[in-house]
DNA sequence: GATGAATGAGACTTCATTCAT
DNA sequence: TATGAATGAAGTCTCATTCAT
């Protein structure tokens, strides 16, 4: 018995990746087993090693493909230098919300199963993650030298803001009572004040003359 | 070969749930056998079974046993409701802070191996998180009510101020440049802003008549 | 894709014999798997069951024509009967060592590997190296009668001579220190002496009248 | 369901050995799976992992062990180097072929399975079974100097002769027709006379005067 | 209180082989 | 002529767990 007549390696190589994000997520790395993982797409377990060599091998290519586009999406609209930071964060921190809107098991699995990872692997992601991170830590740092943010460690606050915002796919349901706008917005004035109060140049004096 | 003069049950106890918890949070549940753990306190695998009936019995044990502990030292501090909700958020903060000082692995535990409980056990421990949850839910609501907290959606700002203290065990480390107590009041400072900025009724005139 | 213009099934077959004549000697039957043996000649494994309907096909066709080979050319240089037992064992060893100079994988599995063989091909197998082994057993045993080699059990004596020279491709390199006719001239006399030592018809008297 | 009442560690170590020594034999290292090999004592193959780490730790220990006891069977037999080398040689002939009568098995392996050994273990069975050789390769080059053996690579001769030695238990059967000592005598024989003939100094007349 | 022996299930992975193209 | 996709069986090995001692 061979193949299933028009089956396609390509097609068949996407939807292990998108089975393996959506089970990976929901179970864990070590919980789910090459057969259950095959299952799910019709396949037998042997089918999976034309693809993957190992199952850390789709792990690793799960994440490290997360982080790259991640990476690469936030390079293509990072605003430029000159704005000021308070706006440079607001921007990060509705580029990060919507980037992960449909990409939440992703987003999941890049700090949950950061552990799964072998030595190395967990060392090429690590830089991926620490350049993202390193982002935010300039855009902060920046903030902090205008004066226009909280002076305070750029680095811990970066990591904050960021756990602050990927506690989102912990909790989302698509059905939910918020709509994915009013979301966006909420955790974009979380962040902008977990980084440190807007203070206005220019305020009404409470006691006139 | 009898027993160890002198072994206890109850050190013995006491010991399997210490090696535990750092162990999963290390690993993970599933990546963690029994065998290892038993050796970790110089023990057989078999000699694990006279403390804990299964693998999941000891999980659920060190989720349920951090939980009640946490929740019960949080109704020894918690501050009195008339107090305002500003000050209540800043006490929780650094009471969540303090208590998981020396609860780092349990605490990561709580929120990572969630999954890797049976449905049942899911259930109860859920039910104690969202009751601690709660707790910071009725702070903000008050505080939204008051008129000192950005009026916005309590349920999912208090998520997300747990998410960003729940950042911290991820990546500190005692050995460290950053000192217990300057963490401890950042995450404040961090909470409190990502709650709302603190919009002080009465400015001194910045240009004065 | 199409075949690569110019392939060739002949050619195609005979890489494969050779291929696997090398592999299953270096690695062993079992332990040589047919995507392994499909790549080492620039192969889809799928296209070895072109040539061959089963691995086991393959070990067969090698140890099939080696002895087909073998018998062969023996028939052509065996000498006649009417000479002496001891020249023929002579020429016989000559043989056995020449032809299997460039045949050092062959020789190797025909032994090695019989215990591979389903009991069908075994029993094939068998009665050609039985056929060769009476070869000289018959030698020996003329040996005998003619009173020019030691008086004692023939197939026991033939076997161990094959055995000793078999040992041969177990150590033999190419590079080695001692040249193809050295050792030539060496296992003849080891085989000679083996089946009997050439006593001299003439001896001077040690104790003269 | 536990063990078997009355079940013994030590006593199912040499189970496990006595069946693998049998079962590589017959099979072969590769062919013979460890479920197989377990059934065989019944046991679950899961068991075997008690004893030995992998299946490759078995095949080594089986090998490690054979040499060990080969080389110091010898040791406490080798005839003191001021006996001539034939009559050493013909001892060692004597020994091997004894020491083998029961451990035909074990024999077999030690020259069938040497290429399934990793190269680290390979290496270290080599370095024995070259001390083993080498002992011949002394006798023989001894027998050399003193003109008693034909004067040639004593190196070779001694591989050779181990070959014919070791062809015996590839077609040895216990109900065969030829009694072990008459097989021990031959092969003594076969031995001397391919390490050279003895040439007797005395020889009475053929024709006498 | 603790262990040594054992097990059945199931893990990841490789294998020889098939068949449509 | 050759291959890319797939499979079912089987491989080695680990696991949580049991139970007599």
């Amino acid at each position: 018995m061979a193949r299933t007549t028009g089956s396609d390696g390509t097609r068949t190589k996407t939807a292990i990746r998108a089975a393996a994000t959506r089970l990976f997520a929901r179970y864990g790395y070590e919980a789910l087993s090459m057969r259950r993982l095959a299952e799910e797409i019709d396949l037998g377990a042997a089918a999976l090693y034309r693809y993957f060599p190992t199952k850390q091998a789709i792990l690793f290519d799960l994440l490290k493909t997360h982080m790259d586009q991640l990476l690469a999406a936030w390079d293509a609209k990072r605003p430029p230098d000159r704005i000021p930071a308070r706006e440079r964060l607001n921007a990060f921190a509705e580029f990060h919300i919507r980037h992960h809107w449909d990409r939440n098991d992703s987003l999941f699995l890049s700090y949950m199963e950061l552990r799964s990872l072998t030595p190395d692997n967990f060392a090429q992601i690590e830089d991926l993650r620490r350049a993202y991170e390193n982002e935010v830590v300039t855009i902060i740092s920046d903030g902090i030298e205008e004066g226009s943010l909280r002076p305070q460690n750029a680095r811990v606050t970066a990591r904050a803001v960021i756990a602050l915002m990927n506690g989102l796919p912990a909790w989302y349901r698509e059905d939910g009572p918020i709509s994915p706008p009013e979301i966006e917005k909420l955790y974009q004035q979380m962040v902008s004040g977990a980084a440190g109060p807007d203070i206005p140049k220019e305020i009404p004096c409470s006691t006139p003359a």
